[in-house]
DNA sequence: AATCAATCACCCAATTTGGGTGATTAAAGG
DNA sequence: CCTTTAATCACCCAAATTGGGTGATTGATT
């Protein structure tokens, strides 16, 4: 492990995490490690923002249910404020969204809590390394969410002016893009409704991104 | 390692990479481990595509830059016809777009060609039990494609508005949604444009994609 | 021979959109 | 306390957009 990435620095981490057990038991684990340094930990995100300033954290262990403020919005209020401190999930909850929402809000990567120790420590460095330590499944779950359905009931043409119409562009605009006349557009919308059986823009689109074709 | 999972078969697997020194390198690698079966190895995707009924891979190894059909278009191809397929990008580049096509055409794992042996092998097996194996800064990229900038100088409600826009919904829907008059709305998108600069729904949300927001 | 994809034309009316110019209320910040 | 901002609503206006109808032609695929 190449040391000159810290600047010579121990990393500085804090732990939110609510049940004290688990707490105790990677704030264990993590002081062994000789380049880690954990300078506080926290049951609820509350008391953790409190002590912000003064701990300067490089690295946050964050736990998604806690009692008052909740992870994700504790991830939210972190990244407003300080953009750069790398927040590692570890959690129970596989359940899509609150993964998808911990990322969104700027989660750095997200652990599922049955795992081995070394894989703490491991994460912590490789989020340091500008990596974005997952567990498989969550690993999984991210790369699928990129995967387009590809047996849509529309033709090529067809999803090419679906697309264009998610943009927000006009019927006019999109005769533009694709060197066609409006009327043509106009045509290809009237048969994107008939085949999806629906009367307008937002409900072809809904069914569009429920059925991953766009 | 549990057997189990592979039904007690070997895994089957093609790779597709147009340099013969990487191809018989990687073949060589997978080869020697036991629960592997290296079927065959192409140096394009027709070749392999001539094949691929009789091969049956479990597993497909492919790069991205190919002669004649690109590596993405395989993918496309391969999972239009076989789902089931797992396929794991293996190239030099770390291209935003080129990942993030990948990704989308089909791809469960993406490999920068830096690899040690055994990341190789371990790759096999994590996509095989569900993982999504990814270089260190190939998880990153795809994590902070999730990442949203907070720092939007539009407010809250008028974030809300744009998200509803960006799914086509007209202003009269978005304010039946809001449950505020259509006038509120109007007065809101009118501030949007002022604030982005922008004249039209179209160019504020591909700003608002760009920056980020939404 | 039949189907489908892609192209275009013309008719029609309601809705939508973008822009202008106001106003009120409540909350937040200096 | 004063100012600014956010959020709400009103009314005017004209051009553009949208959704629906009913056609047609060409070329490819089956």
């Amino acid at each position: 492990m190449n040391l000159q990435i810290f600047d010579g620095k121990l990393i500085r981490i804090c732990i939110v995490e609510d049940d004290h057990v688990i707490r105790n038991g990677f704030k264990e684990i993590l002081q062994e490690v000789k380049h880690f340094q954990v300078i506080n930990t926290y049951s609820n995100c509350e008391d953790f923002f409190m002590n912000l300033e003064f701990d300067k954290p490089g690295v946050v262990l964050m736990d998604i249910e806690l009692p008052g403020m909740n992870g994700i919005d504790g991830i939210l209020l972190i990244k407003k404020k300080y953009p750069r401190i790398q927040i590692i999930v570890v959690t129970v909850y596989e359940n899509d969204k609150l993964v998808f929402d911990a990322l969104c809000a700027g989660a750095g990567g997200y652990l599922t809590k049955n795992l081995p120790t070394d894989r703490l420590k491991d994460a912590i460095f490789e989020i340091i390394h500008g990596g974005a330590p997952m567990s498989t499944c969550i690993a999984r779950m991210v790369v699928a969410s990129f995967q387009r359905n590809q047996n849509s009931p529309l033709s090529k043409r067809e999803m090419e002016v679906l697309s264009l119409l998610s943009k927000g562009k006009s019927y006019s605009s999109i005769a533009d893009e694709l060197y066609v006349d409006k009327e043509t557009i106009r045509t290809h919308i009237k048969n994107i409704y008939f085949k999806l059986e629906v009367h307008s823009k937002a409900d072809a689109l809904e069914l569009a991104k429920k059925e991953r074709w766009i």
